[in-house]
DNA sequence: CCCGATTAGTTGGCCGACCACATATTCATG
DNA sequence: CATGAATATGTGGTCGGCCAACTAATCGGG
């Protein structure tokens, strides 16, 4: 790493030399993420779901009944995080969980009707914001986007070690 | 298990807006952010800071003592929390504050040795990031990169009305 | 000059997310 | 079949982050 990266130092021309580097694609990679989550956030409150609930609710839609080990890895998320977002969304009504007879260990999740309700809204909001966050790029202009988006997604998760979640495989599903 | 689950159902041709079948760019960057906060994490945890400390320390590196809110504008942080967070890292020892002499209603933070000590490791991390996050792309994908998520961070602070940080302006102290 | 509106900061509560640790249950092997 | 490893889940704690409600100080008119 002799790299003599000229990090913040650099006087670029670029667009905005605001304050220590602002430049990187990392910094506008983390400050559109934010902005996404709260745009999310947004639209998922009028529904009555926390932002992170509705990928939840999306995988118990597909799935049925699934066990939370299943949640956990096809979401990426760490075991108690999982585990405590479902006791407050089962006090709230919208999913329903059973020890799973098979093994006495796991805990079967399946979304209630309330739950099935939300489908419809999350599934608007979650178009309506993809919609509005690709307003104004032609279609070869988001593909190329996800395209990167992807390639930098894969060096992320190389280095983070193999758990995360997997957008693309789809294995089951 | 037993395979074949039909799940996604769809099998249509075209781009199912089945929303759960991560297809869109909302969840790729949704999931590359998460990652990406990850390996910045990491990276921070050995300097002793947590992520988004580092953005605060970077503004204080650039601008010597400014007022909270100056912090609170130029993050596009919610005041809370950003006077939890400077709390905190007073009692780390990396901030120090004081009132306002001329203003006594606000509050002036530095950083302190300390927090100063920490400059080269953060800009490191920060490169060393960056680096890893965008090897295998060319320098014209880079660029093509940091240019449509621009767009996109355009298009979301938009929407999201006109807080939020700001890397354009750069007002800067 | 006084009183209302704005600004600056704080506190409490809640949620997502992580880690470290603890518990129950299943699995694999000797 | 017993025993240790692996699995599935839960607890407690800490942080970043938001919202809502509150105090204190400054600013603007009337």
């Amino acid at each position: 790493m002799s790299g003599t990266d000229p990090v913040c130092t650099a006087p670029s021309a670029g667009p905005q030399p605001s304050a220590s580097c602002t430049g990187t694609v990392s910094h506008t990679l983390a400050w559109v993420a934010r902005l996404h989550r709260i745009a999310m956030g947004r639209r998922l409150r009028d529904l009555g779901l926390y932002p992170g609930q509705e990928l939840m609710m999306m995988r118990l839609w597909d799935c049925g009944a699934v066990r939370q080990s299943e949640l956990i890895q096809s979401l990426g998320l760490d075991p108690s995080t999982v585990t405590k977002m479902l006791q407050r969304m089962e006090q709230c009504g919208y999913v329903r969980r059973s020890p799973d007879p098979a093994d006495r260990r796991a805990v079967l999740v399946a979304a209630t009707e309330e739950g099935l309700a939300l489908r419809a809204g999350v599934e608007n909001a979650w178009a309506d914001l993809e919609q509005s966050t690709l307003a104004g790029l032609a279609p070869a202009e988001r593909a190329e986007l996800a395209r990167l988006l992807g390639l930098v997604g894969e060096n992320l998760a190389k280095e983070a070690g193999e758990d995360a979640c997997a957008p693309g495989p789809g294995a089951l599903c």
